[in-house]
DNA sequence: CGCCTTCTTGAATATTATCAAAGAACGTGG
DNA sequence: CCACGTTCTTTGATAATATTCAAGAAGGCG
């Protein structure tokens, strides 16, 4: 079981399987280091030649990609307890930004505690694999969401699959969220214009769907959501069954 | 080196490291069944509960989501020396479809073999842990797209990606691929009508970007074509200097 | 208080979808 | 080898959705 004195990293992953003692250790060791972020600084940039990866201990950061031009596409948002820079790994160069939505905090570790991990507990790494692939289907759902569903389910799916996520990391939430972004930001998550994110919040308060009081909002239909989007909650379970046994010292 | 007959796994996977002689036992592991599916045949279905995975020996397949609606969004496109259902692992249902493009034939094998690899070969682990997270990095490159492209980018962007890939199992391959998908088909990878891959199609041909014959394709202005998606190819080169020894024995 | 960023609203415009029908390509069976 | 059915592609007209531009309102912060 968690502790209570536990790292949101460690409460994240007892969500999903028991760990042993072997893996608190190294996981421990991803959050040895500490470091601060003021809101809209950007944490690597897209090209930079940076080997680290980043737990987040607390506040919400997003991933994008710029293109030449001004477009900006949002790729994922990070929230506490979340590894981020994997997808950057493979490659000798981050390919994606990252940049703090708010005020935050992260643990800086490099690929060589990764390795080892790797190298020493086949739990983890059935863990982490898991969780990479489990980012992938989720991807893939918010994929189907671009190509093809209108402005309005894409926000439901946006506000149901953040909903999800919250709710892993704090049983008491229930249909009301903090929504840390600004529309500019919304809009180049979901491949719309800041302008066509205001109107179509205003529209979802409009037909009930939600109401907002500045960064907060409450969901008010949430069934009637997710039908319409054919929501999936990839977070509440994942099938852990397959994973290796630890191996003996 | 790859031999003269190795498979196009094997083949695939040496692009990118040496691999041991333990690595290879594992790898062939996953090659000992043969099924034939034919075009159009449905491989699996979402929400099916199937602990396969497979190694795509010949032909191409796509994955696919279906919305409530008729709606639907092809995923990803698989070819010859891809491994595919990891996605699908996390969870004790595919969440994705699998149908194939044209005659295919596929290499079935269950996530036991996979378990032992994770317990058996670092090397290997790593690099299916690499390479699981490029797709990642390439469903990135697409999401841009879909988020932030026209019709025509997509559409170039579509074809640089699939030059790519395919340059990797065929070095001979310069400008000109077989494209053996529908219009139908490619609009649902892209978030269009068909219609409108059909004209799209045209005005790509009249601006001079490529010619067509058939199912064949030739890329007239590929540097027009990276330089308007910004495109980097994902596939040549990836970054293995990280990756663990091998365990001795 | 005043400035800056964010949000809202309306009008005009652009892009892509939908609908419909005709033309090509292809395989199959007579 | 031709005729037919089927699937795929093309083309044109119209409609829907989202963008762009512009201006004003609402907050937060020094």
């Amino acid at each position: 079981m968690a502790g209570a004195e536990d790292s949101c990293l460690i409460q994240k992953f007892s969500h999903y399987i028991e760990l042993s003692d072997n893996s608190r250790v190294q996981l421990s060791r991803l959050e040895e280091e500490e470091r601060d972020y003021a809101r809209g600084r950007e944490v690597y940039s897209a090209g930079q030649n940076s080997q680290r990866l980043f737990v987040v201990k607390s506040g919400w950061l997003y991933s994008y990609t710029d293109l030449p031009d001004a477009r900006r596409q949002i790729v994922k948002i990070h929230h506490p307890g979340d590894i981020l820079g994997f997808p950057d790994i493979a490659f000798e160069s981050a390919t994606t930004s990252l940049r703090a939505a708010e005020d935050v905090t992260l643990c800086p570790f490099g690929s060589d505690a990764l390795r080892e991990i790797f190298d020493k507990s086949p739990q983890l790494t059935a863990l982490m694999f898991t969780l990479a692939v489990r980012d992938q289907v989720c991807m893939i759902d918010t994929l189907r969401a671009m190509g093809r569903m209108s402005a309005l389910e894409r926000l439901g799916f946006l506000l149901l699959d953040l909903l999800a996520r919250i709710r892993i990391a704090n049983r008491d939430v229930r249909d009301t969220i903090r929504l840390p972004l600004t529309q500019a930001e919304i809009g180049d998550t979901l491949g719309l214009t800041n302008v066509y994110v205001s109107k179509t919040f205003s529209l979802m308060e409009a037909e009930g769907y939600l109401s907002r009081d500045g960064d907060w909002i409450t969901i008010l239909r949430e069934e009637a959501l997710a039908e319409m989007v054919d929501f999936v909650d990839r977070y509440a379970t994942m099938d852990t069954n397959w994973f290796p046994l630890e191996r003996p010292e």
